[in-house]
DNA sequence: GACATGGTGTGACCCAGTTCACATCGCATC
DNA sequence: GATGCGATGTGAACTGGGTCACACCATGTC
C-alpha cells in the first residue's frame, strides 16, 4: 500500500506497516493546493504517485520553492506530533495521489508499538538535517552554484544519463532563490560551454560532471 | 534539576524528570567548543547556567550564527534520536554548565514511558519550525530587517525596558549574514533616529517599538 | 606617557544580481 | 498564414552589500 522508496525506504518496515494501517487516500489534480503555509494542520502525507511541490512565501507574494517530493516521499512530519501552523504551502505538480495520516489516528497505532516513535522522528530528524542544508546553502553559496545543485537534485531520480529537467526557468528561479533573467543568463553561459543545452519544454544536461564541478560540492 | 524555563517550559513535567534522570552534568569554560559541525553526535544537552552559541560555518570559514542558548533552552534533539553528523557547532559564552543526555540513556528510559516519546518529538517540531523561520527570513528580508528582528530575538530574555546588547558588531554581523562594516552603517544611521545609542561595551536599545517597525514585522 | 589591541565609523570602489525594457522563438488557435 | 502567448535571451541602468583601506577611539600594559 505504501511505497517503500525514497524517504520511506529509510523507515523500518513496521512503521510503513502501521501507517498503511491509518491512512486514507487523497487525489489531487494538477496544480491543486494540498494546503498553503499558515493553516492549521494536523496530518502527514507521503506521495504515492506524481508530486508534490513545497515552498515558502513571503507576505508580498515572492516565492522560494524547496523542494518537489515523489512517490515514496514522505512530508507534514512536524504536523503530526505538534499540531499547529503549517511552515510551507503544498501543491500537486500532475495528477497526484497521496496516503494521509492524521495525528490521532497514528498515536492510536503507535500505542500498541510506541517503538515506532523513534522511527517518525528520525524521519523527521532526516527533514531538519535536510533544512539546515538548505539554509547554509541559500546563504554561502553564489547563485549559480545554488542553480547547478538545484538541477542536480531535481534530475537525480532520472534514470538517463543526460535527463531532461521538465521545468520552466521560472520556476528554476523560485528554487534557487533568484529572479527568471539571472537564471537566464548563467544557463546561457553554461550551454556555451556544452554543459546543458535546451530541449523539447525543458534543459537537457550534457555534461554532469561538468555541472558536479559548478555546483561546488566539495563546499559546505 | 533541569530548569524548566524556556524550551524546556513547552515540555511536560513528566519528560523533564526522565530527562533528569538520564542526565549528567558538564561544565565548559568560556569560548570552550562543545561540538562542531560534522562530529558524530548521540547527545543532547540543556543549558542550566552560562550559554550556549550555535553556528554553522561554511568551508572557507565563514560563520554563520544562528542562536544564543540560555539557561533552559535545549538543542541537539535531533541527534537523540537520528545519531549522526552534527549540523551545527556549539561554543560556550561565559562558563556554562549543561546537562547532557545520551540517547541510550534515554531510550532506556523512554521504554518505562513511551508515551514521552511524542513530547520529545515535540520539541524537535519547534526546532524544526524555527529553523524553517530562519531561512525564510534569510531569503526574503533585506539585511536591516534582519538586523533588528537578532537584535530583539536576542534582548528579548532582559527584563528592563532599554536593555543593553552587550555584543560586539563583528558577532552581530554573523548573526544577520552580513559584513561588520554593513551593520555599523545600518547602526550608524539608527543612531542618528534615536533608535539605539552606544553603551559601556554594547548596544543600548531606546526606542523598542521603532525597533519593532524596522524588523517588518508583520512580513512573511 | 608610549604603544599595542580590539572595537567602531566611514569613505571609495567593485560586483552580483535585480529591475526594466525589449527582442525573439516556438507553438497553439482561429 | 495571422495573431497571441508563454518561455527564453540579453542589454542598460541601478543598487545593496562586500572589499579594502583608513581614521579614531578606548583600554590595557610595559
Amino acid at each position: 500500500m505504501l511505497p517503500d522508496t525514497g524517504f520511506l525506504s529509510n523507515a523500518s518496515k513496521d512503521l510503513r506497516d502501521l501507517m498503511g494501517r491509518a491512512a486514507t487516500e487523497v487525489t489531487l489534480a494538477d496544480g491543486e493546493p494540498l494546503f498553503d503555509q499558515g493553516d492549521e494542520g494536523d496530518t502527514l502525507y507521503a506521495v504515492t504517485e506524481g508530486a508534490i511541490e513545497l515552498s515558502v512565501l513571503s507576505r508580498e507574494g515572492r516565492k522560494l520553492s524547496l523542494d518537489i517530493l515523489r512517490p515514496g516521499d514522505m512530508f507534514g512530519e512536524i504536523a503530526l506530533f505538534d499540531p499547529s501552523l503549517r511552515t510551507a504551502s503544498a501543491v500537486a505538480v500532475g495528477e497526484t495521489h497521496l496516503l494521509s495520516v492524521r495525528n490521532a489516528d497514528l498515536l492510536r497505532e503507535l500505542r500498541h508499538a510506541p517503538e515506532l516513535a523513534v522511527d517518525l522522528v528520525k524521519l523527521a530528524g532526516q527533514r531538519m538535517r535536510w533544512m539546515n542544508r538548505q539554509l547554509s546553502e541559500q546563504v554561502f553559496l553564489p547563485m549559480p552554484s545554488r542553480l547547478a545543485r538545484k538541477i542536480l537534485h531535481l534530475t537525480e531520480h532520472e534514470k538517463t544519463d543526460q535527463p531532461i529537467l521538465d521545468m520552466s526557468q521560472t520556476d528554476l528561479a523560485e528554487f534557487v532563490g533568484a529572479t527568471r533573467e539571472a537564471v537566464s543568463k548563467t544557463l546561457s553561459t553554461w550551454k556555451k560551454r556544452g554543459v546543458v543545452e535546451n530541449a523539447k519544454s525543458g534543459l537537457k544536461i550534457l555534461d554532469y560532471s561538468g555541472l558536479r564541478a559548478l555546483a561546488a560540492l566539495d563546499e559546505l
